[in-house]
DNA sequence: GTCTATACCCCGATAGAC
DNA sequence: GTCTATCGGGGTATAGAC
């Protein structure tokens, strides 16, 4: 039964990804997720017996679905060319960090680092996510032809890249570092497609 | 000169910017660094009476300055070839993470990603600090002759890469990211050099 | 299952003895 | 200047009424 009046479980996991990308994970409580998802307290341990951490890491899956649709549907947009996908996914991202003053950005990576050096579960959470958005990327870049070895290269600059964007245009409050790592990013998966096997070479 | 004698607000201020680092601005209590320094709790306030806030941006420009001169130490050490450089400072911030357990990272972004959206002052002070190190890069890359513009985007992708690199290798426990974005930067690095007005063309 | 009240702890901040 | 005690508030987690 697909619930169209969602339910408070819902409710409760997607303010919680909400509050979690632009708090980060110690400055999220308990308190102001219920408040924020319009659910009483207790609700919250109703449906997450094991509290905080375990509602934590279903909140980034859920995010990270959808982060994930967004992208594809992103990349989906500028047709066939990798390299004009890649430029218009970053200027999408730009446009939506001046959209929304800066705070949607990445769901995930605050809490990610956050996380690293002292919450294990929830460091493998974050592992688990990024690994399933380079293999993504590398499915998508792996169907123009590139080897798998070179796809990972560049799946890793994309999403590295994009990462080091939000962070360097949420701090300065400025889309120039995403866009110009949209060009960066754009010129390297061009050239990799070059220097493809087949490829019409320029030597 | 070991540390026999450094100051109680050295200590705090020091000692603040490791915990800041690895746990991020909420997740650091001043209790904390007052243990963790040594030092009594009210010697927080007598040193910093503005609190919290006053410390953390004085821990952030602190630990600026002492990563600003690593990563400028590195570059050097590879000579006066930017690719290699490049290639280098990648290859060493991936084996410090080794070496450390994947905890001596970037002592800014993790605290840049947590205030970007909720304490304006210290995202300026963030902002600060990375405008600082891109205009470094900046510097270095235009001493071999790149133009100013040019310059500014291969700072913009070494540095974003480099935080991308530190957030998915910390994440993966995993130096691979990192060392393939060391790839990738030089890669570019080396194309902005040969794109030179008047350098050896290939065409 | 929904919701309230509360236990217990740590937070940032302050007062004041020494 | 150093250090301790404590305040008010928020944190997570739980007990139990309905």
């Amino acid at each position: 039964m697909p619930d169209v009046a969602t339910g408070t479980r819902e409710r409760i996991v997607e303010r919680t990804a909400e509050l979690l990308r632009e708090r980060g994970y110690a400055g999220t409580g308990l308190k102001a997720i219920s408040i924020g998802a319009g659910a009483p307290f207790g609700s919250v341990y109703h449906f997450f017996p094991d509290g905080k951490e375990e509602l934590a890491a279903a909140a980034l899956r859920h995010a990270a679905d959808g982060y994930a649709t967004r992208v594809s549907d992103v990349l989906a947009e500028a047709g066939y060319d990798p390299v004009a996908a890649t430029r218009h996914a970053f200027a999408h991202a730009a446009q939506v960090l001046v959209d929304t003053d800066f705070a949607d950005a990445c769901p995930i990576a605050t809490v990610a680092l956050e996380v690293a050096s002292s919450n294990e579960t929830l460091r493998q959470v974050t592992a688990e996510i990024f690994e399933g958005w380079l293999a993504a990327l590398d499915a998508w870049l792996g169907a123009t032809g590139l080897d798998a070895e070179t796809a990972r290269r560049l799946s890793t600059l994309f999403l590295a890249a994009l990462e080091g964007g939000f962070l360097l245009s949420r701090s300065a409050q400025d889309p120039a570092p995403m866009l110009a790592l949209g060009e960066s990013v754009a010129d390297a998966v061009g050239s990799a497609l070059r220097d493809r096997p087949g490829s019409p070479s320029a030597g």
